[in-house]
DNA sequence: AAGTTTGTTGACGATGTAGTCAGTAGCGAC
DNA sequence: GTCGCTACTGACTACATCGTCAACAAACTT
């Protein structure tokens, strides 16, 4: 994780916070990818920042506190890696490469959050009930992909159509990795299949449009 | 679950054992899928399969091999709702629909299964040092769809190519469930996205073995 | 420099959990 | 019936984990 020292926040005490704050989401990235998040201990997390355990929780209620930060965090990042919102009008094609080639950037640039996020995507698709206001993170990603194909449908579309292509471009984008990880592909593998990925659905779209 | 008697168990006393092992199993089933695998204790799975806590120990040596057996056994029912290895060749097109149309029924009958099977899918796929042995059904399942697209294939192609090819099917048929549900979306909303995918891949594949 | 506020600490009580084991119940053989 | 065997039991030990809190430290204020 690397923000900017973010907006003036007063003096060294406060700074020294948020750099502890920031330690603590680094550990739990880290830890959270190793050993689970369900498996492990908040001293796992205190431990490897090395700070004392009352510390945790002075920044977070409890592991699904952080977890929810950690995932905002990572929809955000993967988010800032699309074309912006207000981006010109380009075609179809280029619009749906450029949004997939923002996961590939993402992937191979920040796997850490990557697999944090398809780990939460997971989470929250297998058991919603036992993980309150986890989903708000992955309902941002795909409101965020379907305002950016909104520009470059070809044509208007129906209403719950574009939430549909939205899905099925996030299932081309983050399926190919999840599986391909599943059965140990190397990176190199699986940023192949992804690219395979890309083209298959470009087709499968047009197809669906042309009905 | 719901397997047939086992061949001949012998006695009543053995039979009674199977029937424990499968009191625990279903539970188990029931518990990952609703506190998670390691949010879950032995005694969530006793306590609701309703036996003591050392009978588990009896039938399985610790939470990874039941889940382990769940897997393999998740895997069994997808494989099987597969076309028969053996099958006719029939065209690519059928092909590829009939092994989305088994992921379908699956999803449709035992949603509890497909449901462990994508939670240990991305449990492999995120942290696979943490999870000795648990690759092997994820492998078999790619294994037999690799094997079931062999005979369809329109030309021979590369070593590599079948795998990728079905590397690519099981994520047109994971990705969309996962996604679907990270968001909430109604069971009928995510059948409707898989068929989409289907076309998807459809399409997809076909450019790819044109090249 | 003295006083106040803010951030950090780790020991602690309470609770949870894994895995064991001596004991019990049910079954099958004779 | 009674003996041996297998399946089952749940109290128990040993340890892990949570979340708290009184004490401490650093940074600000006056």
């Amino acid at each position: 994780m690397d923000d900017e020292p973010d907006q003036r926040p007063e003096g060294r005490a406060s700074r020294r916070a948020s750099k502890t704050r920031q330690r603590l989401l680094d550990a739990a990235l880290y830890i959270f990818n190793t050993k689970g998040v369900e498996g492990c201990a908040i001293e796992d997390i205190t431990e490897s920042a090395d700070v004392g355990k009352g510390t945790f929780y002075r920044h977070f209620m409890d592991k699904l506190d952080i977890l929810r930060t950690l995932l905002d965090f990572a929809a955000d990042d993967l988010i800032k890696r699309m074309p912006p919102e207000s981006s010109p009008a380009i075609s179809f094609d280029d619009r749906i490469t450029q949004l997939i080639q923002a996961h590939l950037t993402f992937f191979t640039e920040r796997s850490d959050l990557f697999l944090l996020f398809l780990q939460g995507q997971t989470m929250v698709a297998t058991r919603p009930a036992s993980l309150p206001g986890l989903h708000a993170p992955f309902a941002r990603y795909i409101g965020a992909i379907e305002t950016r194909i909104a520009t470059s449908l070809p044509a208007p579309g129906l209403p719950d159509q574009k939430r549909q292509i939205a899905s099925l471009l996030a299932a081309a984008a983050c399926g190919p990795i999840t599986v391909g990880l599943s059965i140990s592909s190397s990176k190199h593998d699986v940023i192949k299949n992804l690219d395979l990925a890309r083209q298959s659905l470009l087709a499968g779209v047009k197809q669906l449009l042309l009905k």
